[in-house]
DNA sequence: TACGACTATTGAATCGGTTCCATGGCAATA
DNA sequence: TATTGCCATGGAACCGATTCAATAGTCGTA
């Protein structure tokens, strides 16, 4: 009668005659091992309804197996879907990802403070944060491999887009089809928090904008929260004024999505009365017929994710910083702008899909 | 000169002149420490960068500390507002969140031999898988403690909604605003994978036409993939020929997100000519107007992992099996059909947000 | 027959904590 | 002053694997 307790490699190893070397040996498949025993190791492990222990195993090891991947808003799609490239490369190597998710600056100091206090995984990915000075002298301290992902910091191998271009590429896309009053609607920061993307993409809008000779109007530039909603209140103030945008860029496609519904509400038509470009290129976007700048999401995190793996067998990972492509993807919620004085009504401009704001 | 090996608890002992046991209850914030002591011990640690190793505190300790949890098809809205409802929670609780996405059976069966076969965690949630009686046998016999979420199996604690009266819900709901021709969109499962839910709603849905007296007609059933574009080129074969459907309740809020697209394809007005209820209540329902069968999602997944915490530490869950409510969210994506006769055109029919399918 | 080469296996040290038992010191009480 | 009890601390066993040096066994070859 085997007592309650669970069996372990010794319980194995006294059961089938062997020494506790053997059984880890043929836990770990090597081939030093005589096919007589093996059979005779396993068969015992099965009986015993033996299951060896990941943590002994990583203590004796050194080594964990898994991998931290931090990242903020976890719901948000363009978020979720670095994190499942990331998640996806690495299961493929073997790790196991645990997933932190911060939505106030609290979490996130509570978060990196674990990452460089405590001994707990193999290396981290960070995801769309952007690290303070401090923050990052205690993760070069900890000696942790660690790679970032829609952000970066000197030092720390990282893969990122180029926002500002980006928010040219938008605002370009907008003023070759003869829009001049262009808008652009973006989320703040909270708590130093939320994504620094948003500002360079900002930035970019008003370099365009100079760069081709259009003025830039403060009241054009609307900030607020990240949600749909928060963007459609924002689109309905821009709407309802005098001298309304003929185009609004909005800084990502879950706010854009806000924006169509704003239009809506005002019986703006897109894109014949308003074109209206995101960015992301989520699948929502292409399933509205939304124009927008696409970015590789999942393919950041699996990069992210595959250099950290290099990162952590020891190999070198170069460049330090690596820029993914970004490409205005033209749909049909932009056209060429109305001339003042309502002459041309170019582009497509179907019927409606849909009713109301919620 | 230290070697360049990381200090462990026995140097910090060693150079604060203390016990190791001291140090460790210094680490666990022991009440037991005169102030004088922590305090030195504490300096220490500083002065030597000391690391606690999660590893060998768990092999001790006996527990992990660490909960696995497993979830088909990650990018999904739905299957992330879960997630993240449960990573808060475990969050709370002291839980690190090992994350393991499942996208086809092979992965699938993988990591639930993981599960069973070795002793990684504390705990784990699946999350929307149906489980074999294989699956299951094993899993009982490791002892792992076990919840699950939108999906359920005799003896484990689950979390989950009632899809069939949610498809009878969505029904009703048209059948009352006097639809009689109600066309069903979902999707099918992929190599025994993929969620039953639809298959239940679909029951629902039957239920409902004959419970108010309408025939079943099964070329009004049309099931393909999951995305929002194929539920679109379902619902364009549907809408293209004669006798279409005057109403569509489609299994999920993205596959009615794809619905609404091809009415826009069609020249359907939305609701006036056509009516389209989703399920789920995802943010982007909300915005888009979309009348839906609202589930509470985060929470579903908050649930299941607070079970399995209790669970973890001994205490009882009752009940079982745990039903969360259901309700239909009216907004402006369904209206009272017309008459035959083109008599009335009721409701609210706003015009276009969106133009095109991309 | 003896030697070397190679393979399968043993046994013990090791990883870095937690926890329990024993102990010494100090204060309160008899 | 002796006894009781509590508190802070020391010391060692223990968690369950990996790994490495040492050993026993096998085979081929000179």
């Amino acid at each position: 009668m085997r007592s309650s307790r669970r069996a372990t490699i010794a319980d194995v190893a006294t059961s089938a005659g062997v020494s506790v070397g053997t059984v880890s040996r043929v836990l770990n498949d090597s081939p030093n091992v005589r096919e007589h025993t093996r059979l005779r190791v396993t068969e015992v492990m099965k009986r015993l309804n033996y299951r060896p222990s990941r943590t002994a195993a990583s203590l004796s090891r050194g080594s964990t197996r898994t991998v931290v991947i931090l990242v903020p808003f976890l719901t948000r799609p363009s978020v979720v879907a670095r994190l499942a490239g990331a998640i996806g490369v690495l299961d493929e190597h073997g790790f196991d990802t645990v997933v932190r998710n911060v939505e106030t600056a609290g979490q996130r100091d509570r978060h990196l403070a674990a990452l460089t206090t405590r001994q707990e995984a193999d290396g981290a990915v960070i995801v769309s944060l952007q690290l303070t000075s401090i923050h990052l002298a205690a993760l070069r301290h900890s000696r942790l491999p660690l790679t970032m992902v829609d952000s970066e910091a000197p030092g720390v191998p990282c893969t990122v887009v180029d926002d500002i271009k980006g928010g040219w590429l938008a605002t370009e896309h907008l003023v070759k089809l003869g829009h001049r009053r262009i808008a652009f609607i973006g989320d703040e920061r909270v708590g130093n928090l939320g994504f620094l993307s948003t500002r360079r993409r900002l930035l970019g809008y008003r370099r365009a904008l100079d760069h081709y000779g259009l003025g830039y109007d403060p009241g054009l530039v609307q900030l607020g929260d990240h949600s749909a909603a928060g963007a459609a209140s924002l689109a309905t103030g821009l709407l309802g004024r005098p001298g309304s945008p003929t185009a609004i860029f909005a800084a990502s496609d879950t706010q854009a999505l806000g924006v169509l519904a704003a239009a809506d509400k005002h019986g703006r038509a897109v894109p014949a009365d308003l074109s209206v470009i995101g960015f992301d290129d989520l699948e929502s976007a292409a399933q509205l017929g939304l124009t927008t700048v696409r970015q590789p999401l999942a393919e950041s995190g699996a990069r992210g994710a595959g250099r950290l793996c290099a990162l952590i067998s020891g190999q070198p990972v170069r460049p330090l910083r690596e820029e993914l492509p970004l490409s205005v993807v033209a749909r049909t919620s932009t056209t060429t702008a109305r001339r003042p004085g309502r002459a041309t009504r170019a582009g497509p401009a179907a019927p409606c899909a849909v009713a109301g704001l919620g």
